[in-house]
DNA sequence: AACGTTTGCAACCGCGACTCG
DNA sequence: ACGAGTCGCGGTTGCAAACGT
């Protein structure tokens, strides 16, 4: 308990003793849950009326559900309100009885912060067999199933990286895509990293890449308009491993990023021309987020055998490579953050059981470390995340315990 | 058991909106 | 129209309990 004196008068601050809540209910009862600074005013309290309200409204206020934790049916309607308002914290909870703003803030936050836990995992020592450790956090609390990365190959090493992050490219043409010139290597690469296998890695949802501010500016979507509004700009596809997929409520999701990204509009239209290959990508040509396809006998262009074996994050650094020679080719269309290759030979190399892999020696100060790649992601990026199969739930449980 | 670290939550702070004289 | 006071919201902080070593 703080004091703070001030002139003649005393303000308490902290913790609330008993008697001053007993106080404060008395003056509600009399006068009602308003004129909070009177409080103060007819020496009642040495509270600020601001304080006072807060009380009132977080703890004494009759019905909450004070130290009762969120259901599965209140943690569904939070993360579908959130989607759909913001941190509108005092509207979302309007919608929870018993709830306030700071219970869902709090709550919010919490979560944020376990699903963040699961994706900053330490990299395991090199030759571990445990892989499946690191995903403790999840298994902790079987609601989150919003978990969602690749893992990438490269000459410099492997990494876990939440999906959506290796994604966000673009391509001038796709022609380029079906007559590689020797160097446009495209592979998404899903690996199965130990007893975490390809099927267990879910889908991440896009949205809150798409209407996230971390990595995308509105001149780097203004540069995306452009590209659009080029019918030369095509889709590209490549290739990812099965079962990644993005649901009709992705689909959805995607659509409705907010209209001030009015130059990304219409990206999640189809592209013609294409003929379903197994599984495949295509990536939204205006803002360079892939679409994902399940079913694929509406898009898709199977790859070469030697697509296949070349690995995406090398297709990365090439494609920056190849910018600077031509550089009409790819850096214009490039969100600015995307255009240092060291960014991307810098992916978090979060997990890698192989000892032949190693994690490439990063010295520079503003390296692009683990933890600040994923710091860089929108706090809700994780948010709102389809599981890649239906009864997932219990389907992650089992397969990871 | 002791100690350090992590986690969750209660409370505070700053700011913008609103009201009223 | 303007300024002071009040309210409400969202972000942040501090601390106690839980957890790990």
């Amino acid at each position: 308990m703080k004091t703070i004196q001030n002139g003649d008068e005393v303000l308490r601050k902290g913790p609330w003793m008993p008697e001053e809540d007993e106080i404060l209910v008395e003056y509600v009862r009399q006068f009602g849950a308003r004129d909070w600074s009177s409080i103060r005013s007819k020496g009642l309290l040495p509270r600020t009326g601001k304080s006072c309200r807060l009380r009132w409204v977080n703890k004494l206020k009759p019905d909450l559900k004070s130290g009762c934790k969120f259901s599965p049916e209140e943690e569904k309607l939070v993360v579908e309100m959130q989607a759909k308002l913001g941190n509108k914290w005092a509207k979302i909870a309007s919608c929870l009885p018993g709830r306030t703003d700071n219970d869902v803030k709090n709550f919010w936050s919490t979560r944020q912060k376990r699903i963040l836990r699961a994706l900053q995992r330490p990299k395991m020592p090199s030759g571990s067999t445990d892989a499946a450790a690191d995903t403790s956090d999840l298994r902790k609390d079987p609601s989150i199933t919003d978990y969602g990365a690749f893992q990438v190959h490269s000459p410099s090493g492997t990494g876990l990286v939440p999906s959506g992050f290796v994604t966000p490219f673009m391509f001038e043409d796709d022609n380029a895509f079906r007559e590689p010139p020797g160097h446009l290597r495209l592979r998404h690469s899903v690996q199965p990293f130990n007893s975490l296998e390809v099927d267990d890695v879910l889908s991440l949802k896009l949205q809150d890449m798409v209407a996230g501010d971390s990595h995308f500016t509105d001149s780097d979507f203004s540069q995306c308009g452009r590209v659009l509004d080029d019918p030369r700009h095509g889709s590209v596809m490549y290739q990812h491993s099965p079962r990644m997929m993005i649901t009709p409520r992705n689909a959805r999701s995607v659509k409705r990023r907010p209209r001030s990204r009015r130059d990304a509009r219409s990206c999640f239209e189809h592209h013609s021309g294409t003929d379903g290959g197994q599984d495949s990508v295509q990536m939204l040509p205006e803002i360079g987020l892939p679409l994902i396809q399940g079913n694929s006998r509406d898009f898709g262009v199977p790859l070469s055998t030697e697509q296949q074996n070349n690995n995406y994050l090398d297709f990365l650094l090439q494609t920056e490579a190849s910018s600077m020679h031509s550089s009409q080719m790819f850096s214009p269309e490039l969100p600015s953050f995307l255009t240092n290759s060291q960014q991307w030979e810098k992916l978090p190399m979060l997990y890698s059981n192989d000892p032949s892999i190693q994690e490439p020696d990063v010295k520079d100060s503003d390296s692009c470390s683990p933890d600040s790649v994923i710091s860089g992601f929108a706090a809700d990026v994780f948010d709102s995340l389809e599981p890649l199969c239906p009864a997932a739930p219990e389907w992650w449980v089992a397969r990871l315990s």
